[in-house]
DNA sequence: CATGAATGAGACTTCATTCAT
DNA sequence: CATGAATGAAGTCTCATTCAT
């Protein structure tokens, strides 16, 4: 098989990938083992060792899919919108409805969460995050805030950054909230927060 | 009778789960060690033993001490409040500012999210805190919103469950961010989703 | 069993070293595995773990000993005699012959070889048998070969360290030979070397 | 008829000798790897597996490459030359002097050296090493020492093979010696040596 | 023949738990 | 009850060897 295009090695990197994310989803990073990623890629352990050098640098690289493919999409949704009301509404939907991702979104977001954690416990991950999160994320928000000053329909007052924040928080916790009570009607809370969150920015 | 008062066993227990917390709030629960747990709390390794059977055990009950402490310490800040509005703002502070308790904040912190993230895939963690965490949290901020609503303080339409829901998700989101990127100015987010969330509320 | 005496933990340790000793010897220190020494020595794995931090420390400290109970053997023999010549022809027998150490001769000497090989390669190691090595051999002969001097016994113009190297290739040189030809007699080589020796050296 | 020349074949063979050589140098026939030898010779893993059926193999392969070239450069060198102490002289000095054979001296030393260790706790390469060694060296030597009783030059009394062992021994002691202690004179070792042994055998 | 990706046995090491003292 | 040495299952990772292309 060798001499083989580098076609199928992003392919079969990216099956081992799929396979770490459902079992650092089900399990956790440190409970989950590399036989568990064998028998959920049907990769062989000598052959993941080939594509990643330690079982951290998978979580490294599954976390940076996630966000890099979650961050495309919310750029590809948020590039149809015109209004920055729409596209805060779009904002707050993303996170919590299911998309055309290959990956899971469950799994990626419980993997995520946890990533985080293990950040705040790690410089080298906290390095990986620092500039993979902020950009992927607060950015996007600061930006769709800016954007609707200059078009007039947000107060110029309101410290963006701060309420790229408080959405941030907000969607953090509700992921956290939706794991543990899963029977909860977040799609009103949602609705709720959004009304609340547009009232306080709103010209 | 037996050999050793219950007095001195309940501080043992504890000076074993305040070892426990600097442990599992330093390194995760995985990663810390019994051995790390018998060199931060100065007990020996078979009398860890003799009060838990196992690691998970010292895990579960550290969580219960967490909450009711906090727990207790709510109870005790609201009772010393009338208004509504007073015990919301008290409700926004609480979990953000050192408080007398001799669990360290931070820690019981990064404790209770991990805990969290243990249970969406723990069965028995998940009955634990379901038990727990929705008397010692979500409870307290509806009985909030129902008195204020009884004062006529609070608009009655308000879905008191959801909004709990929003307080809830803010704050666990919080302390993630707060994990992530200690240098935000989370008094000032603070203040501006406080603001938001009464204007959202009141009558 | 534990609170347990120093006594019995230099026991422990020395009994994990002869067992080593044992797999090192015979397979070498690359194919020898823990599980061998587990078996030769009868202590359990984690137990091995328990004294040495990792596989090179046992090797390290098992040269350590063998050296240092070869030397002290030498100190003690060499100590019972007067005569330059006499200390010579002492030398140049014990490190052929069964003596009462607990530590298999053999065994020891390959061990020791396969050492200063892998010393070669290795800086730390190099840093170990530098330190111990130099003291324990090349400054024995240096000083009986100094005392033959003082004595009168020994011509003045030779060079100690160059007639001490001498002494130690051919030492070294006899080792891997007798691996090699078993059957070759030594004793007779022995005797002629020493003669040669002796005579190049003596006023 | 094969498919490629048998020259070619030899070539390459020796391209993956000369990159192994260096790699069991350094690192030692263990710890060097496949890989290690696909680094420095140039020549695929698969390639490797079709000239070589084992990793052992190589090695062997490698003595015997290593004991032929030398023993036919001792030989050529021996040719040119009539007395036999000039012959003896010549022999001291073969093996610590860079020769222009295509091998590395100090690479093949260390091999060589290593080889031997192998060879005492290895049949099988004990029965290859008998074969090779005893004639390349011992024979060699004793051929010399025979040679020169013949010739009236050296005592006809000594036993040529005990003579044969002092030389060998004291260099193979002396090849250990220098890779422990690069910054000895080693000439100087080697002329007294040379004289005490040449005073001991002559006529 | 050449290539290098794939395989899995097996190495080292850690650590929750037990238990003799 | 307290202690910490002992245990061994189980995890991560390496590497000789195979084999599809």
């Amino acid at each position: 098989m060798p001499i083989v295009s580098e076609e199928h090695k992003r392919k079969k990197k990216r099956q081992i990938l799929i396979g770490a994310l459902t079992c650092f989803a089900k399990k956790g990073y440190e409970v989950a083992t590399i036989d568990d990623i064998v028998r959920y890629s049907g990769v062989s352990k000598g052959a993941i060792y080939n594509y990643f050098k330690k079982k951290e640098d998978i979580y490294v690289e599954l976390f940076n899919l996630i966000t890099k493919e979650s961050f495309d999409q919310i750029i590809e949704q948020l590039k149809r919108l015109n209004s920055s009301f729409d596209k805060i509404h779009s904002l707050f939907d993303f996170y919590l409805e299911e998309n055309p991702s290959s990956l899971n979104l469950n799994e990626s977001t419980i993997v995520q969460l946890e990533f985080q954690l293990s950040s705040s416990r790690n410089a080298d991950l906290m390095k990986i995050l620092d500039g993979m999160y902020k950009k992927a994320n607060l950015e996007i928000v600061i930006q769709v805030l800016v954007e609707g000053i200059q078009a007039g329909e947000i107060k110029k007052e309101i410290n963006t950054e701060i309420y790229a924040e408080i959405f941030l928080s907000f969607i953090d916790g509700l992921y956290l909230q939706k794991l543990l009570f899963p029977d909860i009607p977040f799609k009103d809370v949602i609705n709720e927060q959004k009304l609340s969150f547009i009232h306080s920015i709103k010209k």
